[in-house]
DNA sequence: ATGGTGGTCCTACCA
């Protein structure tokens, strides 16, 4: 079988029913993972995402901020959130989701903080609160039950490791979401758990793949200044099973529009 | 060096 899993930066799920309607309808993932849904558990917008589909769904949300979701057209078999470094923050929900055979695969949607501007961790407690986080990150992926088996690690990780995952490689080292600390951090990561950047194994370097445009941008597409911050990345088990990975571009267009781009990975169990 | 846009919810805060 296909399983098709999707993760999108959809910047307030209540705001963009419309668009997360034609993006299910050109995409068809089994599995939506949506970040920054703006929105309370009692107020998550169920019936219009059953109605595309999405039998099974997982929200864990907050007012205004944040929030993460998990959609599915499979049974999730067993789901869980988490909070992060003793916030009340959500920016974690997983899932096991059904497969065919009774060998479930467990999805992990992240929303990592965004860091705000300056990339000081002295001067700006945000920037360094998102270290700790990716600190905590690895900590929790180094534990060998994290990636094991067939394990999917989706998101809004807010950082671009690679030099062609930005417009230019040498005025974002200085830039929050490309900067040495957090490049390190988030390869740190991957080593700690052993993950697979699927999408880099589909369209390797120095193929750039953006995910994410500015709103401050005139035109978007003409400057192009993008960056990859959403991922997906697949436990060892998994990386035989990548059929293909793409970026559904034409979104960023769909007003109202996301500044993020939603990102699909086709795995074949 | 600066300001540019957008969502939430009422005044700034966050991205």
């Amino acid at each position: 079988m296909a399983l098709t899993i999707v993760t999108w930066n959809v910047n307030s799920v209540r705001f963009r029913l419309d668009v997360l309607a034609r993006v299910v309808e050109r995409l068809r993932p089994d599995v939506l993972c949506l970040q920054e849904t703006k929105v309370v558990d009692d107020l998550f917008p169920h019936l219009a995402t059953a109605a595309l589909g999405f039998e099974h769904r997982l929200a864990h949300g907050m007012k205004g901020y944040n929030g993460v979701a998990i959609l599915s057209r499979r049974p999730l078999l067993r789901t869980g959130t988490r909070h992060w470094l003793d916030r009340a923050d959500c920016r974690h929900a997983y899932a096991e989701i059904a497969d065919d055979d009774g060998c479930p695969v467990i999805v992990h949607n992240l929303y990592v903080p965004a860091g705000g501007d300056d990339p000081d961790p002295q001067r700006n407690p945000k920037f360094a609160h998102k270290l700790r986080f990716l600190d905590a990150m690895a900590d929790w992926s180094r534990d060998g039950a994290v990636a094991s088996g067939r394990a999917v690690l989706v998101g809004d990780l807010n950082v671009a490791p690679l030099p062609t995952d930005v417009w230019d490689h040498q005025r974002l080292s200085r830039v929050v979401t490309h900067t040495p600390a957090e490049v390190s951090r988030l390869t740190g990561i991957m080593a700690a758990g052993g993950w697979v950047d699927a999408v880099r194994r589909m369209h390797p370097e120095p193929a750039k793949v953006f995910t994410w445009w500015s709103y401050r941008a005139a035109d978007w597409r003409a400057a192009d200044k993008g960056r990859r911050l959403d991922h997906i990345w697949v436990s060892p088990d998994l990386v035989p099973r990548v059929r293909a990975a793409d970026v559904l571009l034409d979104a960023r267009d769909w007003a109202p529009a996301s500044d993020h781009a939603p990102v699909r990975v086709v795995l074949g169990i």
